[in-house]
DNA sequence: TTGAAAGCGCTAACAA
DNA sequence: TTGTTAGCGCTTTCAA
């Protein structure tokens, strides 16, 4: 079943077939619709692999997926969804490459042109992979930002403007000292951008607002976050806000709070950043910055096309956090 | 940079360079060392699509991952990243579809020759996506088995055997009362194959040894897994026994008995079916039956390039259990 | 508005 | 052991 098939059924030549396909020049209405008709019913469907090398153009983008120590892969999957998805509403597929793969993947899933372009998630400060998706003929954008992102295309939530954003909350509740309870040490480690530009943001607002800060990395087993926060509690007993920047902390850091015997939010303050359906899904629901993963993921396909269709400049976009107020957070205790 | 390039290159004829990438006919060891190295000179990648068009193989599969509600995400990822680990091992990629494509998104991958062959998770008993499978020309792999295994090619771990091993166990040490925690009541009303096998195999067992059972579904939120096992050991207080499959409830499930001022496994037995990083997490670690995602992954894979070679029928292949004793199971308390 | 035909870069059958 | 060459099925230029 070839596109000639449908060409003779049709009883146009196969250049027209291939024009009402793409839409790149004008048919008639009587001719598509036959044309329409004619594919219909013998069920055609053109060849991905001679439609890449006529087009030089595969239809098909790669995924990066970060699968690595401390990464919360639920999080990390609703990113790759909603990449896939958004993809699939403009025709294309996706390519899963996992991080094992290394630059050596990249190269060779670009110089085969088996894929139109990349999306990288989970991007690191000084990325080992961005020298070589700068040297590769193919767009690529960037799910997180580096240091440098000369020439680079990326989209990520504003992770500095969101520690800003609870660091204001927190202060505008009366809050004087408040602890950051952030990312797995090795996030740090491998300084992983959106955990450090937290950070960057949670410390800055909180020294222009005078907010004494803590910042404590904390691994996600349960046992982990119980002993993080009681020892943070234990040893900075003025702590009365929290920020939560780490999806899998969030409940187990409720529970050790609550077993501390402190009430949430009446004792402490928890604001956190994550995903809403991690934040409305505790009890108490949680005063939270959302983490859109959906947004986010679709944004990087629509920046890829764009650069696919030439379309203006790198950029670096940052989507401004929303934080929204549930039940959480309060007004700072009177001091006993 | 073409084929024809390396040939110039190396002095040799085109065909003679694709016979060396592919090794299907032998190669004088001087023309193949000249070849290799004009190819590493020059830095040449073959084009995917002109391979596709040409070999009619695209040396991609693709893997159809399960996002749907009760579906415990990093696990689901343990089987998709063991696939493409597996897959590139043997020069094959893979392209990501979501459960959401449904069937089209198999006819259209197959269809369009994008891609060799399809492995599909979450296999439900009796899964709509089969009859589109049967009546592709590509092959396809299932990880879970359905009720008509007629003309498929299956593999998952023997759940049933697991269930059966779990019963086995507690019944040997004097348990006479004993009870499933299971998967998200989602999980059965769709009918997936292997919670409904399990369920199967703990009920022969347990019927078998003359041991009573009580199946409890278990959504995964914390909160949720407190009130069923308290539910449970309220109604059935003979039950000293626990069978728990479901990865997330599992540390949950251990709080909320000890919250219930039983000790685990003085008190009461558990025994998890689960990957092995979360059976010995815990506290105590759990004696486990190991969901050995890599290996069905890889197996998924290997059984899907046999059929891409026409090596041999379809087949059902259940990874026979493998119960391991750590902290978590003991013999049934005296009675008081 | 449509058609003819020249490739796209590779593989594999055939020939030597 | 190697070379020649005819496709694979589509897109797109050029021509009408």
């Amino acid at each position: 079943m070839r596109i000639s098939d449908v060409a003779r059924h049709a009883g146009v030549s196969p250049s027209t077939v291939s024009y009402v396909l793409s839409g790149k020049r004008s048919i008639s209405p009587a001719t598509r619709r036959r044309v329409l008709e004619s594919i219909d019913v013998l069920g055609y469907q053109p060849h991905a692999g001679a439609r890449a090398l006529a087009s030089n153009r595969s239809n098909v983008i790669a995924l990066v997926v970060p699968l690595r120590p401390g990464i919360h892969v639920p999080v990390a999957m609703q990113f790759a969804v909603s990449v896939v998805t958004s993809a699939r509403d403009r025709e294309h597929d996706v390519l899963l490459l996992t991080q094992a793969e290394g630059e050596s993947g990249l190269r060779r899933v670009a110089g085969t042109s088996m894929v139109d372009g990349i999306i990288v998630m989970d991007v690191e400060v000084d990325d080992a992979r961005i020298p070589t998706l700068r040297s590769l003929s193919h767009p690529s954008v960037l799910i997180g930002v580096p240091a440098d992102t000369e020439g680079l295309t990326c989209v990520d939530l504003d992770f500095e403007a969101a520690g800003r954003a609870c660091v204001a909350h927190l202060a505008a509740l009366g809050h004087r000292e408040i602890a950051l309870v952030g990312q797995p040490p090795s996030v740090y480690e491998r300084r992983t951008g959106f955990a450090e530009r937290t950070v960057a943001g949670f410390r800055a607002e909180a020294h222009e607002r005078g907010v004494e800060t803590t910042v404590v990395p904390c691994d996600a087993a349960p046992a982990a976050v119980a002993a993080s926060v009681t020892g943070l509690l234990d040893e900075r007993p003025g702590v009365t806000g929290l920020v939560v920047h780490n999806e899998p902390a969030v409940a187990p850091l409720l529970d050790a709070v609550r077993g501390l015997g402190r009430e949430v939010p009446a004792d402490l303050s928890v604001v956190a950043i994550a995903p809403d359906d991690i934040a409305t899904e505790t009890s108490p629901p949680l005063t939270s910055v959302s983490l859109p993963a959906e947004e986010v993921g679709g944004r990087a396909v629509s920046l890829l096309m764009d650069k696919l269709d030439d379309f203006g400049p790198p950029e670096v976009t940052l989507l401004p956090p929303r934080l929204v107020p549930r039940a959480s957070a309060a007004a700072r205790p009177a001091l006993p």
